[in-house]
DNA sequence: TGATTTTGGTTTATTTTATAAACTAATTTA
DNA sequence: TAAATTAGTTTATAAAATAAACCAAAATCA
């Protein structure tokens, strides 16, 4: 009856994170963590799982001199969240 | 920028159970179980928590000798699944 | 008729996730 | 030069999901 919610999208924090990186380039670890209100720890903790899953890349370079962490969508990741969002569907309406 | 994603409702089985409770009346322990393809215990577990929320009823009867379980969805249970659809539309489109 | 299986669950234990708190290291600023 | 800030990571704890074990009555089978 219902397909299964890929579980690595359904999580609130990872789920924020790839709707934003759904629709930029590119985004800063300090961007992210702004915009879904995440501690660092955990936004850090949920990147590696994304990450691991091939859902985004993980750049660390230096902006100046600060630690810089960028992230970005790969292929995989938007296939996952498209998937994901038709998924979803099946739940919520009818 | 995100809205918080009721936790009660953000979790497959659970919000398996309120889809189906959401386009009917009423419906069996075994049916939830066939249509969610959940274990009986798991289930079990995940209808406990809602009806603690006040998000559905459950009623304890016989179906002729046996138990059986009912569950229907509560005016706040169908209020909270309409403001979770909601939040959750900030996630999946844009 | 007694043993075994099935129905319809609940309870308990284990695993997995999420999250907070503590820490690291370099850099500013007072 | 001591304290605070930036930009994170690591570790520990709490919460959630799930599987496995269990229970009681009824039905089936041999």
């Amino acid at each position: 009856m219902f397909k299964e919610l890929d579980p690595l999208l359904h999580s609130q924090l990872r789920l924020g994170v790839m709707s934003l990186l759904m629709s930029m380039e590119s985004a800063e670890f300090g961007f992210l963590k702004e915009k879904t209100n995440a501690t660092a720890g955990n936004l850090s903790a949920q990147l590696d799982k994304l990450s691991e899953a091939g859902y985004i890349t993980i750049e660390k370079s230096f902006k100046g001199k600060y630690p810089l962490t960028t992230c970005m969508i790969t292929k995989k990741g938007l296939k996952a969240f498209e998937e994901y969002v038709n998924t979803l569907k099946q739940y919520i309406h009818k």
